[in-house]
DNA sequence: AGATTACTTATACAGGCGTATAATTTCAGG
DNA sequence: CCTGAAATTATACGCCTGTATAAGTAATCT
């Protein structure tokens, strides 16, 4: 006997494509990259495998759709304390600091993601374009963050204090992700503001408002 | 017609391991852990797809070997560099620091291959251990390096100094190893020095020695 | 030289992959 | 209500995957 056709409704493009990058990120990050066919992708999305070839033109497409997602939501997540700190300069830079070292930012799941996509960022350039995108974002903001404190007016030191402010955030982050057990509460934000302190110069620590 | 089978010779178990893990990471390097099929493999080996099961139990297990040779490398590469260095130990940091971030280290088969089974690493209670393993015996090496340049005495300093130093050029590292263009020659190199110096609040860029 | 061992090749298999396309259902507009 | 376009399902295809196993060949030992 012939089964009958599943019973749908219609969703809409923004919709269907929301529910599918979703899909794709839950998968990576629970089973790596692998892990995300277009039937499980399809099936997590509670939908057919054929429809996403109606959205995408191939699952390459979807995968870069969902990596630029990811990435764009962490750094905007990052970026949003600035909107409810002080206007003090060393205070929003330290708060920025911070929230790249808690969660949500600190997250092994967003881990997993970014770790599972780096090998494609390697191999295809259009990821590559998001990578340094908004790495590259982050970083700027980061600098333009240095810049306000007003200390340095070299803009060769401003992008080697950026470069280097940003890469002990981003091995503490990592490493935090990866080993959350090996440090103590509260340990990787305050290595985190004391270590871009003194390659600023400056005392962060201080600065850091009460609760976020 | 049947066409005659292909001559060869016989290797014995050791060559033939280090062969197809030669070839898993040529072709991580090349392609991405994807890349990596078992007949990939066995092509670049220069033997046929069977072989692989004789040699290991499955296909996992050979990728986990050539996981823990990769590692393994790397941190043996980055100690070798104090062989070789003078006795001072405020040049020793510096040559240690710098050999962390210019090749063979700082190298992107290493860190696809390590990105690539970040969820492996999860999963795996023994993978984990040769993480861990690696991780800490890297920071345990740049900690005995702090600690003999004698300014700091007090134990937690010491390890929140030996975690930001790590942190640093870990995130140095990997930024290098992603983005290998956005960075001109030797720039990774001293901006790690500066900043480990910064941390330490000690200038390690005047000592490092004038070739590696 | 001939038998034996185990190294290596070759072939088969079942399943999963991404993609293509036809069939069907939903929903909006006349 | 009915028609038509778009959304969605369903099915099929060819290729590739990891694994299993049989067949054959090279080297070793006697």
């Amino acid at each position: 006997m012939p089964a009958e056709r599943r019973t749908y409704r219609r969703e809409g493009e923004e919709r269907r494509r929301e529910a599918l990058i979703d899909a794709v990120l839950d998968l990576v990050a629970e089973g790596g990259p692998q892990a995300a066919t277009v039937r499980a992708i399809a099936d997590r999305a509670g939908v057919t495998a054929g429809l996403i070839r109606h959205y995408f033109q191939t699952k390459e497409d979807l995968t870069r759709a969902a990596y630029r997602q990811v990435m764009v939501k962490m750094t905007t997540d990052n970026a949003r304390v600035l909107d409810t700190a002080p206007a003090d300069p060393a205070t929003r830079l330290a708060a920025f600091v911070a929230a790249s070292l808690r969660p949500p930012v600190l997250d092994s799941v967003a881990f997993g993601i970014w770790a599972g996509f780096v090998h494609l960022i390697r191999k295809d350039p259009a990821m590559r374009d998001v990578h340094a995108q908004t790495y590259l974002g982050y970083r700027d903001m980061l600098q333009q963050l240095i810049a306000d404190l007003g200390r340095v007016n070299d803009p060769a030191v401003l992008r080697a204090q950026a470069i280097a402010s940003n890469a002990v955030i981003d091995g503490l982050w990592m490493e935090g992700c990866v080993l959350p057990d090996s440090f103590d509460p509260g340990e990787l934000e305050r290595i985190g503001l004391s270590s871009v302190g003194a390659i600023l110069g400056f005392d962060l620590s201080s600065h850091l408002p009460v609760a976020a």
